[in-house]
DNA sequence: CTTGGTTATGCTGCATGCAATGGTGGGTCC
DNA sequence: GGACCCACCATTGCATGCAGCATAACCAAG
């Protein structure tokens, strides 16, 4: 990313249909319509669809062009494995580090918000927006602190893609109970984490990082099993992929 | 990547330059006299440099534009140590589904082809070529064998970075027999490896991947150390960094 | 001699024109 | 009636023109 001007707006705008289903899963990204959707030349356009085929958004279409991805349920439990071994590596990290003083702040700020979200035992629309910042936050403290910047790189790419970010799934589950149930385990095991990389005990925190991304797994799984697909029919191709 | 024609030349040359050290970090990637140098239009070239972006070989220029990627030690040593926890899971992945027939077939025959290149104590230019291809092919198979795309193009972006790849460090060890017993160390971890995989042993597997990449560490701080950084000159930043 | 303003120049970024290629629909032949 | 071939059309990919802007050089004033 990092395009400036039109070809910016573009990238933003080409994501946000993608992940909000007004473009789906195969449809060709055509780019006639798309300048005229969004009011510019097809030149930046064109640049814009590139840099979406980099982030793994889009797939070049056989005759020239491009299509929106179709992703396998696969392909998405696999990114999510792959998020937790990234994330067990950045765990490791800062645990092998020592925790700053300000990270150390930062994230029992994070973990304080978590308890705070989750206290009242149902999670209404505001508790759960400030869940997912928190988690959001959380991720991103440690991705940081871990002073890699290639792991940090490798970590934004895998969060770009669909259901693979760390607080993708927190919307979805199918009850209130259930939902409020599930994220508090997760928060639990961001105490346990934190407790980890302040003791600097590395190799336990690279453990529960992965944990808590096969975690993620566990629960998209559930999410795809019961049916609850809604937003992700658009993605996800059931049948066979494209890419 | 997959861009066609005239950007994809353009892309592969420029990659190229930059490699070869013919374009040098921080320099400044004009549009017009790469075009002409390179006898297309501006228009491929910017999709190219786009691309080059993507892949993190460039970064945009104050004022607009794109300039060469300046790596500091410290990144190429970090994306090293990823790619080390990167095939860590790879291996350990491939040690967890099991090694298949054919998967194992390729395996040995890259062992042996290692043994062959080493074994006559000295390496010239031929048996270098032989051990940097089968250096290649083995980690290739195991990243491949590991059954998870998202890991696959994770591993392929940090191998496109300089230096970061598993034979970029190869050709460059200052003495001949130095040379010899870097890689003979380096090959018997690939025994190890191999034996860890078949013996479906992931977590062995996996610490020996890192262990290996760990080594490869080890090897580019000596190469620094020792003052022999002809190639590597054009491309890090001893200094300050750019980006 | 230094410093501030001004101008000129090169570059980027976007729009548009043009050729080539692939796909589609219709027409014709078997 | 079906299948094959041809022509037309849409779309991509590249070249080029143009405006905006940042940088840099130059001149003038203090």
């Amino acid at each position: 990313m990092s395009l400036t001007g039109q070809a910016a707006r573009a990238l933003i705008e080409l994501r946000a249909r993608i992940f909000t289903g007004r473009l789906r899963a195969g449809d060709r990204l055509a780019e006639i319509p798309l300048a005229e959707a969004l009011g510019m030349s097809r030149t930046p356009i064109r640049l814009a669809l590139s840099a979406l085929q980099a982030e793994g958004l889009a797939v070049p279409a056989p005759g020239g062009g491009f299509a929106v991805r179709a992703f396998t349920v696969r392909e998405v439990d696999d990114a999510v494995a792959l998020r937790g071994q990234l994330e067990g590596m950045a765990a490791r990290l800062v645990a092998e580090h020592g925790v700053s003083r300000g990270l150390a702040r930062r994230l029992h700020e994070a973990l304080d918000q978590g308890d705070a979200a989750l206290a009242r035992g149902v999670l209404d629309e505001e508790a759960l927006d400030a869940y997912s910042g928190m988690n959001t936050a959380l991720h991103a403290a440690i991705a940081e602190a871990a002073g890699n910047e290639p792991l940090r790189r490798a970590i934004a790419a895998v969060e770009a893609l669909p259901f693979a970010s760390a607080s993708a799934l927190v919307p979805s589950p199918r009850s209130a109970p259930q939902r409020h149930r599930l994220l508090t385990f997760a928060h639990q095991q961001h105490h346990l984490l934190v407790e980890a990389l302040e003791a600097g005990q590395g190799m336990r925190a690279e453990a529960l990082a992965r944990e808590h991304a096969d975690n993620a797994r566990r629960n998209l799984r559930l999410i795809l099993d019961s049916g609850e697909a809604e937003g992700l029919a658009a993605l996800i191709a059931f049948k066979d992929p494209v890419a």
